[in-house]
DNA sequence: GTCTATAAACTGATAGAC
DNA sequence: GTCTATCAGTTTATAGAC
């Protein structure tokens, strides 16, 4: 591994278990093995490293294969989600499973839970790709299958949305107050309950 | 006002703008308009002012008469509560509602979000107050309706608490990423979500 | 005599200069 | 790398108010 890659890491490392503020140039530089001054031949600022920390992050998905793909487009002809949304989803959680399971990931997002409110940075990348993005798409997601008579038509795609997603966010709220280092099988429980969760909401708009 | 109510309001001002670490007993003193050794007066420690507002935020709820009184008791024999479980939520509801227009409790509320993740006394009064009890209480709530056969008997109360409580967990969130000052209007329509989210519950699980 | 305010000084951590 | 200045929270002694 490079220096500029252990610089990451044991940034995200510090940056996630005390909060950016609270860790120093000195303190990376240290754990790194090099001087402080090396860190700018490989970021100028202390705040590149975050920002690079938030690009890995959003990589991620965007070039995720599964979630990209054609399959998953919230599209109201896609065969996929209107005649089972439950696996539809359940194909979703997988992938995201598979991510979030990556250290690096949880880390990430564990940093983003954590510093929100310290740092303005964090706020609005919590804002617009933890808030605002999935509650656009999980209100697309029941806004199809309310318009193709998949679920009733007293429904409100907007508040399901939130039905669904706050889930999810409490959970995790939950997780990173609970554990310093989330061991797997929290990890798990996590996908198979917000699972359940979504079974519980489909079940009950679902037209019989 | 005395001294120790205007140091009281002044850091609970100033920690749930800046969060506790990043305020000074200078900066309070000077706000307060005494000198920084005048809080030893008063505090024998910047710590005990923290303890001192967390245990004014719970005395307001362990004193609050409506929600403490009999017609508020989780039993299986409370009739208001298995009658009409909908009426029974409206007015702990609005009992609670009164209590958060307090500016003061609000701010203790948002003090207690933003920095849950770096004190550990927060963090411990978050796990406990704000996600084990109030859970514990939702899961009482609705054990007893599946008791009573006022809900349906293949639901599972964890679950349901669950279901219910991560809904206002994350709006309060979401408040507090969006808003340095909370208009009451989204205090407002705060509880009136919440509502709407456990009527919805209610209609998912409620015997027909 | 008790309560409150303040000045001065101590200690530990840390950031910047050299 | 070490030195130094600074700032944090805290302690103590003291002076004044009631």
């Amino acid at each position: 591994m490079n220096t500029k890659e252990r610089i990451f890491d044991v940034s995200l490392d510090l940056f996630s278990k005390k909060g950016y503020d609270s860790v120093s140039l000195r303190e990376i530089a240290d754990e790194v093995g090099i001087k402080k001054s090396s860190i700018y031949s490989h970021y100028s600022a202390k705040e590149l490293i975050l920002i690079d920390i938030f690009e890995y992050f959003t990589d991620q998905f965007e070039n995720n294969d599964l979630l990209n793909s054609k399959e998953f487009l919230l599209t109201p002809d896609n065969k996929a989600l209107l005649q089972n949304p439950e696996m539809f989803y359940h194909k979703g959680s997988q992938a995201v499973k598979e991510m979030l399971s990556e250290k690096r990931n949880l880390k990430i997002c564990k940093l983003i839970f954590i510093q929100m409110h310290h740092n303005e940075n964090i706020r609005s990348f919590f804002k617009n790709e933890i808030l605002i993005k999935p509650l656009m798409h999980w209100t697309n997601f029941f806004r199809i299958l309310k318009e193709k008579k998949v679920i009733r038509k007293d429904t409100d795609p907007k508040l399901l949305a939130k039905e669904y997603y706050s889930f999810p966010i409490f959970l995790l709220l939950e997780m990173f107050v609970k554990y310093d280092d989330i061991p797997q099988s929290s990890i798990d429980n996590f996908f198979d309950e917000t699972e359940d969760h979504i079974l519980f909401i489909l079940d009950c708009v679902k037209v019989k």
